[in-house]
DNA sequence: GCCGTTCTTTTGAGTAATTCAAAAGAACGG
DNA sequence: CCGTTCTTTTGAATTACTCAAAAGAACGGC
């Protein structure tokens, strides 16, 4: 079953190591997870790794297109393997849950700038900020 | 001429110190900061403060609502004194430049989230990521 | 104007997340 | 199967920031 991680990571100009695998493996079941918890995941199947090869690996799929990196203002680095849509994040205030927004109302438009001031605009990132349920529900 | 900030920090429920005005003032004249650059222009007025005590005063100018703080992937937190509108940026990929963005095209209805997933929004941040003007040049 | 309470800053240490670098080890084309 | 090249390991370093205790400054009341 490894097959598919395989033939993923050489179409990306990438070694299929076990280390690389392990990490795609994991990343199927973790939605928006950060290095370390990726580290005690592929720790449990790949006792050798250490949490610097995780950052190395995650660095690696990420710039190869493999992973979406995210950093919501006060977490670490979150990794996610929807790619290829642009969707957007909502996070949580209150305790950093992350979830996945489909869609702004509207679309495209809305992510075009009136005026960058000169710059040349290549991507729109947008970040929601709320409460998840749980905490709606702790704060009653 | 301190006199503004001072009643600016006592309606906010802070007391007048020398480092806060300091801050406030060369906040002034820079837009999208780090804690470094203030610290460095604060200490020329001010020598005997620290970069934690910089830190510290950018977070309860923060809290008390005459900063703002952006997060921008990749950078350190930045601070910037235009407040009150919620205004969005650019930063470049590059060089890390910030610009500010008056508004997107479509305005309030773009910032409604299709669906949140339970999320209760409240804010929602916008950035844009693309090259400034002089990145522009550089890479022809 | 002085005083005491309370808020701030200073000083120094500590932390988390990530990056860097050199040497050992694994992939894969030939 | 072998050698080159890419990866991982190991260990140290860095950046940006937070924490905490003690010294110091603001400001309201007298």
């Amino acid at each position: 079953m490894d097959t598919d991680f395989d033939s993923a990571l050489h179409e990306a100009g990438l070694r299929a190591t076990a280390g690389r695998v392990a990490v795609l493996e994991v990343m199927e079941s973790m939605a928006h997870t950060d290095a370390e918890r990726v580290y005690r995941a592929v720790s449990e199947v790949l006792p050798t790794t250490s949490i610097q090869s995780v950052h190395n690996i995650l660095a690696d799929l990420t710039t190869a297109g493999l992973l979406r990196r995210i950093e919501p203002a006060g977490s670490a680095a979150l990794y996610e393997r929807r790619i290829g849509d642009n969707h957007h994040h909502v996070v949580c205030t209150r305790c950093g849950a992350v979830g996945d927004v489909d869609c702004v109302v509207g679309e495209a438009p809305c992510l075009t700038p009136s005026s960058a001031g000169g710059f040349t605009v290549q991507t729109a990132e947008v970040t929601f900020w709320g409460l998840c349920p749980s905490c709606q529900n702790a704060a009653q």
